[in-house]
DNA sequence: CTGGATCCAGAAGGATACTG
DNA sequence: CAGTATCCTTCTGGATCCAG
């Protein structure tokens, strides 16, 4: 999940080594809605393990995808947001939604 | 690499599943501008070994993805290309084209 | 040239227990 | 609730050798 590291020439694998990874993906899909909190996104994820979404969510807020605010209350609360640069991402994932609903069409 | 599975509900689900790959991405990158072979593939992606980018055209094959056409000629000749399903994914590389150029921008 | 087949290390990822 | 820590299994992917 490590991804600080030199950027790559091409501009789409730089992309790709940010975001090229199923569950970060599905993480900013959810996050282009609103903000949610650990669990929620445990829960809708399917088969993600905490160990695997904590780890995610590190590495994106490292690169500045995504912000982590704690609310200092009891219980704990902790809302994951997307930046401005995380939402600057809705294009790629509007168009991988319309894609996947295509593929979907014509191979059924 | 394993791709050939049920597709889950989701489109962005559903294109991550089948290109949610490092590697993948940058080939579709490369085929979108004409067809390669494959030692043209493994020279232009730093870092990839043999096995894998086997692998990952054979699995971009099954998915109906890409086209493989062997010539049978000495020494053998074998192009790939994107197929008409993989060229309608020209919007989603093209949208991370742009993503990944203002991303180098804001950090540097 | 374009791979197929093996072998294997290392990383990714799951399960479980524990904590502020 | 939202993690951290640990252990352990899985499996990706790198290296190498071989073949049509």
């Amino acid at each position: 999940m490590k991804t600080k590291q030199e950027l790559p020439e091409c501009p789409v694998a730089t992309t790709v080594s940010l975001i090229g990874s199923k569950w970060k993906l599905l993480i900013i899909r959810n996050l282009l809605v609103r903000p949610w909190r650990f669990n929620e996104l445990k829960n809708s994820l399917d088969g993600i393990s905490q160990k695997v979404l904590t780890d995610s969510l590190r590495s994106m807020e490292e690169d500045g995808i995504i912000t982590r605010t704690v609310y200092p209350e009891v219980p704990p609360r902790v809302e994951y947001a997307l930046s401005d640069i995380g939402e600057s991402m809705r294009p790629i994932i509007n168009s991988m939604a319309e894609w996947g609903t295509d593929y979907k069409k014509i191979i059924d």
